[in-house]
DNA sequence: TTCGTTTTTGCAAACGTGTGTAATACGCTG
DNA sequence: CAGCGTATTACACACGTTTGCAAAAACGAA
């Protein structure tokens, strides 16, 4: 606020030499030496001092500030939290700093609150590499393509984008499992709670593994296509499921548990009547009653994957251009199955 | 990453013209006058070659950068990721950005990852302000102090901090209101599942506000104290409400879904056995059945007004000293009052 | 035309740190 | 003692922008 700040010509005028031998002292240079007496001197004074480097101006002379760039998307709701709690702790174990944005949809109406305009920004404030949640929508990579233009290394996650390194998360295999357990606890009637699997994105991935292991199976995938509102569309979507399915697997956690809601209206029991999947493992999963068999999401694991990546393009390593994560079934009750494990279980 | 920026000096030499020109086109300032005829050939050229201020430069010129640190606590578990969501929102609106940085408990193992250094780092960073949750432990406003040394304006919320400006929510009012709620219903033998009333925090304070409306009603306040793993503290706890309470109120809504779980096993229903209150309105409380009646945290109202705090401070205008928010009680299905507000449902 | 005033522009310094090149000092060898 | 290599330090500039001060240009009035 007040304080003028100490720097390192404070130091060299107090101790008579100049500010290129304290900035050397400190940053202990290899290439050129300083005495160890001085050095000594130099730390002494500067702990004296409580001296702090002015790291804005220190980026800005190396050109390397430490900080990476976040976006994390807004329509991940409940997930966004955690992604970005995740996210914090591998940047602090590599001794990044993170600035953090979350943005709306692409093209969202004000052009300053778009995820480009954000990218801007943060390129602009001078972030060393620019960690990208990607939704999988078209034209995705092109757009950030566009914003980034090559100024800073991306790494992104949760779904490929074209071009760039990045962390993904296997839906599709994740949804197939999650559909062969169901046929394996007996279901032939599966329904698909999401986006068809012609499309792009998350749900569309999920929505190919589910009609993968269906058209394996000799089943018949049907797809009932869930709208934004996912709790809502859930419930409303339940009323459609009488007689006509054993098993339901959601998109997401939210729509399962509208259906939870629908079905138990009608009188209709989970697991016993029918069993559900949900996808995300999104904190509420585990609490709902029945505990919620879900795909998980392993957040964790992403964000240090994804940092570990970063990490390596800014030393100058060569990385893998895709890194794709497992996706596991969590099975707690609401599929019935019997066997749970107490682990995944908030008690 | 390989590209060369544009500088405002490339546009001052392709006009013909000093950067001081440049610089004064683009950031219109009012003290020089440029005259609008090379405004508009700065600002067509800028564009031309998409111009990016480089913000490092800027904060540095000017020792403001616009971005703000916010140090989010650990402790608050599924909260903080809500709450870093609506301050990332709240600081968009003002177009800020924002630093996060989520710190561990005070004192934590290694000073490197501690929250002062966490305010160190943020500070060299060059900040323009910084935004602390804070959690009412004994000293916590002399370690900021000390760390952040004068340098900064410090936002605090959550909970009080001596000597500075900050939002805090008033658990107790919460929690008494909470507890006549109870008393309302016909409850007369409440227990609290919190910290004791005479310590500091969050929980002590609503043990404060608990304590009152016992004694003003003549009932006989008791603390049941919880340890740090709140789910299994409840569910270890629940063995002693039997026959003892015929009311519970939780300072965390994970220590009530233990509660909920032990007592499930011993056959005891909620709300018909035992009515219980939870406390931090967390994603889950909605949705666990029955129902939880929980004490809300406005995670939303609290960013955005520290967020107007602090934006006013940086404008130099004076402020309050402390804001205090009201913390209401969202009635659900855990208390069986039977009057619940369809809005505070998931579905 | 000349002077005064206002508008517009440029120069140069500053912000704090890093770094290439040159200078100094020291010690060793021949 | 000259010559040379090495260890240490200093000088000076760069990074991109803002800003106080001064100069130049434009304009109007006498």
């Amino acid at each position: 606020m007040r304080k003028k700040r100490v720097t390192i010509k404070d130091i060299a005028k107090t101790l008579g030499v100049s500010h290129t031998t304290v900035s050397r002292a400190l940053s202990r240079n290899k290439s050129h030496m300083v005495s160890e007496e001085t050095r000594r001197r130099v730390e002494q004074v500067a702990e004296e001092f409580s001296y702090r480097p002015n790291l804005l101006a220190k980026g800005f002379a190396t050109g390397r500030t430490g900080t990476l760039g976040l976006l994390a998307s807004e329509s991940y709701q409940d997930q966004a939290g955690t992604q970005i709690e995740s996210f914090l702790r591998a940047a602090d174990e590599r001794n990044y700093r993170l600035l953090v944005g979350m943005s709306a949809e692409w093209g969202a109406s004000s052009p300053e609150t778009g995820q480009a305009a954000q990218m801007e920004q943060f390129i602009s404030s001078g972030i060393d590499g620019l960690l990208v949640q990607t939704m999988g929508d078209a034209g995705e990579s092109e757009r950030i393509q566009a914003a980034v233009d090559d100024r800073v290394p991306v790494v992104t996650f949760h779904y490929p984008a074209r071009g760039f390194p990045g962390v993904v998360l296997d839906y599709a295999a994740g949804f197939q499992r999650a559909t062969e357990h169901l046929i394996a606890l007996g279901h032939r009637r599966i329904g698909f709670l999401g986006e068809n699997w012609e499309g792009r994105g998350h749900d569309a991935a999920r929505g190919r593994g589910y009609f993968k292991a269906m058209t394996e199976h000799g089943l018949h995938p049907v797809c009932l296509p869930v709208g934004r509102q996912q709790t809502e569309s859930g419930y409303r979507l339940s009323r459609e499921v009488k007689g006509r399915f054993s098993a339901l697997l959601c998109c997401s956690d939210y729509t399962a548990i509208g259906v939870f809601r629908g079905l138990g209206e009608s009188g209709i029991r989970v697991p016993d009547d029918v069993a559900i999947v949900g996808g995300g493992d999104s904190d509420v999963s585990a609490f709902v009653t029945p505990a919620l068999t879900t795909q998980s999401t392993p957040t964790r694991g992403i964000a240090r994957a994804a940092m570990e990546m970063m990490v390596k393009i800014l030393e100058g390593r060569e990385v893998a251009c895709q890194i794709v994560l497992a996706s596991n079934l969590i099975v707690r009750e609401s599929c019935g199955s019997g066997a749970v494990d107490p682990t995944t279980m908030p008690w």
